[in-house]
Formats: C-alpha cells, sequence, structure tokens
DNA sequence: CTTTTGCTGTCATCAAATTGACAGGAAAGC
DNA sequence: GCTTTCCTGTCAATTTGATGACAGCAAAAG
C-alpha cells in the first residue's frame, strides 16, 4: 500500500494519460460514481485497460483486486503523484488579446494554478489593470517572482517577442514555461517548456478529413 | 520531384512534427532565411535531422542533396500535403467565456480556419451577437452547415454539454471536431476529435519540476 | 469453511517510432 | 573536367512504448 520508490523513468506520454484520466474521474465522480475497473475507465478514455494498470503502477499500487478503483482516491492518489493537488502560482508575459483571454479564463484557479502577476514591455501597457491585477514591466520580474513564489512562466507575446519573454522569464528563475506564442523557444537543458498551438491540432484534424492517419 | 503515392500509414507524431516546422519555417521565412539544411532546422525544431528528413520522405522529395530545403516552398510543400493551403470553414458551439475569447483570436482567420457560425442551446444568448456573428439555435446547425460548407465543429461547452454538443455537430455531418471542453466524447469510428486542454500541459510542468520525466 | 468469480499488478511479447549509418547526387573549387 | 565537399533520401539497428497473458488476491456465494 506504501508507494514504493519506483526508479523508472516515466514515458511522456503517461503522463498526459493520466491528465486524462483524472479529467474523466472527476467527471464519474461528479455523476456519483464510487467503484470503477480498469475496462470501462480505459474505454471512457479512449486506451487499453493493461495500459492504465501500468501507467497507474509506476506510481503505486490504487487498486482493490477484483473490486477496482474507488474513484475519490484514485484522483486523490494521481493528483498526489502529479503533485498537482497544491497551489502553483504563475507569471504571464505578454498583455494581450490572447493574454487577457487566458486571465479571464477562471478555470485556471479554480484548479490550483494561479495567475497572480503580469508583464509586458511596451511602457504604455505599463500600470494598466487587467482582471485585477496591474502589468508590471519586465525589470520587476525577479524581484516580484521570488516574492510571491511564482514557478511557472506563460508566454502569451508575438512570436518575434517569445525568445525574449522566456529569457526574462530564466532570468527570474522560472524553470517551467507554458508557451502560446507561435514559435520555438531555445532554453537550457533544465528548463521545461509546453507549447500550446491550436494549429497543431486543426493540422491534424485537416489531414485526417482526407487521408486516414494512424490513430493513436 | 513528383510526389510518389506513398501509402504508408502516417504516424500522428509526424503530422504533429509536421506543424512544428511549419511554425519554424514561417519563422525563418519572416526573418529572411532562403535556404535551410535538415540539422539547423532540426536543431531549431528539437527533434533529430534524421527525424525531419523521414518525416518529409512520407510526402516526396523537396531538397537538393549537398544543398538542403528552400524554405518558401517547403512551408508550401508541408502545407499542401496536410491540405492547410485552403479556406476551412468551421462551427462553434458553446458562446460562453471561452467561446468567445477564441471569437477574437483572429489569427484563425488569418491562417485559414473561418469561424463563420456559432451555436448555443441558451435561449437567453440565441441571436446575440458575438464579433459579428449571430448566436444561433442548435436545431438550425445541419441546414446552416450545409450551406456554408462547415467541415469543422469547435465545441467549448461546460464539460457536462461536451457530449451532446458533439451529437449536434454529428448530427449535422461534420466528422472533424476540435473538443475544448473538459470531458471525453464518445463517437464513432470515422469521426475525429482533438482535444484541447491547457491543463495536460500544467501538469506536464508540475511533475517535471520535481522528478525529472523522459524528455521527448 | 470452501469454491467461484472478478479484477489488479506484473511480466513477457509484440509493434512502432526514433536514431544512426551510408550510398546517391548536386554544387563549388581547382 | 575532375575532385572535394556537403546534404538529402533511405535502409538497418536500436530503443521505446503498447498489448496480451496470467498469477495473486479480495470478496461473494454456496
Amino acid at each position: 500500500m506504501d508507494t514504493p520508490p519506483k526508479t523508472a523513468r516515466i514515458p511522456r506520454a503517461t503522463i498526459q494519460r493520466l491528465a486524462t484520466y483524472i479529467q474523466v474521474l472527476e467527471n464519474l465522480a461528479r455523476d456519483g460514481t464510487e467503484i470503477i475497473s480498469s475496462t470501462p475507465l480505459a474505454e471512457a478514455c479512449g486506451v487499453n485497460g493493461s495500459q492504465i494498470r501500468k501507467d497507474l503502477a509506476y506510481f503505486g499500487e490504487f487498486g482493490i483486486r477484483g473490486v477496482g478503483y474507488n474513484v475519490t482516491s484514485l484522483i486523490a492518489a494521481i493528483t498526489s503523484a502529479l503533485d498537482v493537488n497544491r497551489e502553483w502560482r504563475m507569471a504571464l508575459i505578454g498583455v494581450g488579446n490572447l493574454g487577457k483571454a487566458l486571465l479571464n479564463h477562471s478555470d485556471f484557479k479554480e484548479r490550483g494554478f494561479n495567475i497572480v502577476a503580469i508583464f509586458d514591455c511596451d511602457p504604455f501597457k505599463i500600470g494598466e489593470v487587467v482582471h485585477g491585477l496591474e502589468v508590471h514591466c519586465t525589470k520587476e520580474m525577479p524581484a516580484i517572482v521570488a516574492e510571491n513564489n511564482i514557478e511557472i512562466g506563460i508566454i502569451t507575446t508575438p512570436p518575434e517577442r517569445a525568445q525574449r519573454a522566456a529569457t526574462h522569464l530564466m532570468n527570474a528563475g522560472i524553470t517551467s514555461i507554458l508557451n502560446f506564442a507561435s514559435a520555438r523557444i531555445k532554453v537550457p537543458e533544465h528548463v521545461n517548456v509546453e507549447y500550446v498551438d491550436f494549429f497543431h491540432h486543426l493540422y491534424a484534424l485537416a489531414f485526417n478529413q482526407n487521408k486516414l492517419f494512424a490513430k493513436n
């Protein structure tokens, strides 16, 4: 029952699926389901049953043989394994259309991902208040990041400014970056970047509309 | 030089990378680069050189041995291969915060992905005009989709309405769905769904902040 | 108490994707 | 015209991830 220190490298695909499992499990919990076994859960998630059991095995044993998984405690187990059962404080850089849209997207805060400071390099924007937050100059970033225990940076600048924004974030000590800008950024080994790009998904749909590709 | 009809199944990962290549190539083109070889392009994209050459090989031969690739014509070749060098007309269902944010995100139209109709099931929203588009009742969807040659549906409803929204879209004849709702949806074999969920990315960052996982 | 049923956790097998190596071919230098 | 350089396209080898099979265990039934 204790979580064994499995030191194996965990595939990125597993992390992505765990996020899906949380999503589906939360919807099950809302509908009042208390127990679920791997096969129906797998079907709801669009994956194989063995896959779920193997993914969970990286972190410990959470089920009961012959019975299944308790929905609530499995959610707790996964969120704990991913370390997303606590507050994460974030900074956003680039207060344009997209940035403002994200600030109004209250789901972040509800899930513990809290945008607590926003930055821009446009002098006309500095001082403006968006969704209760004052726009700061990027020069102030190191101090504000340290004061507020900010661990994640969100880039919502135009593509040509993305690299500079990343540099600002890294200089302020941030090692986790969520990049909405349409550009790849160069970072040292220890910094982690996640890219969000709607067009990647649209391209997949467009291509698939004609010629089928391998379904994963 | 002619595009051979390679009938091999194209991995989903390849499609995703092709989208990245387009992104990087467009930024290179803006900076005036005319020719690039696979190694520096690979570095800019964060992948291996062989990977790029193999990905492109699925669709034809686009480079010149000893020289490299012409940036402009490679963009043209990839966009053509993915069939994203034409207009795609889309419908959006669920005119809440997220839906409105996407409607204001003008990049879609610039890239040929055009939201031309919006729907909601809330009677109070029907008739409202958002970003120049009138909110329609879902009952009107089949007619409007047919009239406007709509090929892609975007779901931006709350999670508990996502499945119903998907059904509406499918009944209207749509087989490609971009789902922003935080729920998995069930669809028949021939329908394609892409899921967009920021939390997947945030979870990856959170997890990676502590324990490293295999970098892909 | 014993047997049956059902589902987990794990290992072995299988499939797929990434990486590395190299022949083929175009341009530049001599 | 010949040689050298360089980079593509492709095949083979390796690594990685997914699937299938089954022993181990808990609960329910008899």
